[in-house]
DNA sequence: CTGAATTATATCGCGTGCGATATAATTTGT
DNA sequence: ACAAATTATATCGCACGCGATATAATTCAG
């Protein structure tokens, strides 16, 4: 006979890993990142840059999912850090876009030895790390879509 | 020809869509479990509870993957709701431990309507969900391992 | 051209999460 | 038995993450 509470067993829940997990990555981060003077959100902001180099601040809340009473503190932090600036648009001069500095720029190289650093602390065989990506970004997608 | 940087692309990632996830499901968590006046976190602790009667602040620690920092002021927080007292354990009267009031039995059968209510907001089939749980925790008993 | 609506950014307050550290309780060596 | 070592719990300070709200900038209607 099933226990009627079997639904809210700390085990059966998909939540509870994926917080814990997360949680845990951030934690496995922080040595690594230290080297950079940087925290887990700031890096996965300075990875955005590292790619485009001019984004504005919605963009950047979108593309990590988060609101800007998140993002904008998270801006004045690493602009303090001196690893990035607030300028003018050169295509439209109306806009304000957030842009690496010098040292925002060279951070970039030193980051390189985060990914590897990481890496072999996951014990994950390449198909699930495939498989986990794959599923993760569905419920992100769907999430986005349902607005 | 591969990019020298293709290991510090966002979208290479596996950190960022389990980090991005388990801010979404806290997020959908949340009008759930304002009913119960409860956050996440507080859920969380709540479930063990429900399901253990009894427990001292280190178990709790080890079962949801937190410190002692992070649960002293959450059960102090659960304490001023009523929901939990710490009281002596009724087989080691030198022991500490945990345990939930009136209050917090009956919270558990409204909480009945919390899974209810999430899982129809993951769009995720039988299948998957059974593939990342297993992911998930594969990696939190590594990690445990490890220590 | 101008007031209203919309959008972008910022502020505030609360509740985590954790590293570092302090304190309290327990265990252990002798 | 008792000081030292270990373990459990608590405190402190910092950095998120977000709902609610305020302010600034832009767009739009007439």
């Amino acid at each position: 006979m099933k226990d009627k509470y079997e639904s809210i067993r700390l085990r059966n829940q998909l939540c509870f890993p994926l917080y814990a997990v997360s949680n845990m990555i951030t934690r496995k981060y922080k040595p690594l990142l230290d080297e950079l003077d940087l925290t887990y959100t700031q890096y996965i902001v300075m990875m955005v840059l590292w790619e485009e180099e001019c984004v504005n601040e919605k963009l950047l809340c979108e593309t990590l999912c988060l609101k800007s009473n998140t993002v904008t503190p998270l801006l004045k932090k690493l602009e303090s850090k001196g690893y990035i600036k607030k300028s003018k648009d050169p295509d439209d001069e109306r806009n304000l876009v957030i842009t690496l500095t010098k040292a925002g720029e060279k951070l970039k190289d030193k980051a390189l030895s985060v990914p590897k650093g990481i890496a072999c602390e996951l014990n994950l065989s390449r198909e699930e790390a495939a498989t986990l990506y794959k599923i993760l970004y569905k419920m992100l997608d769907e999430d986005r879509k349902e607005g």
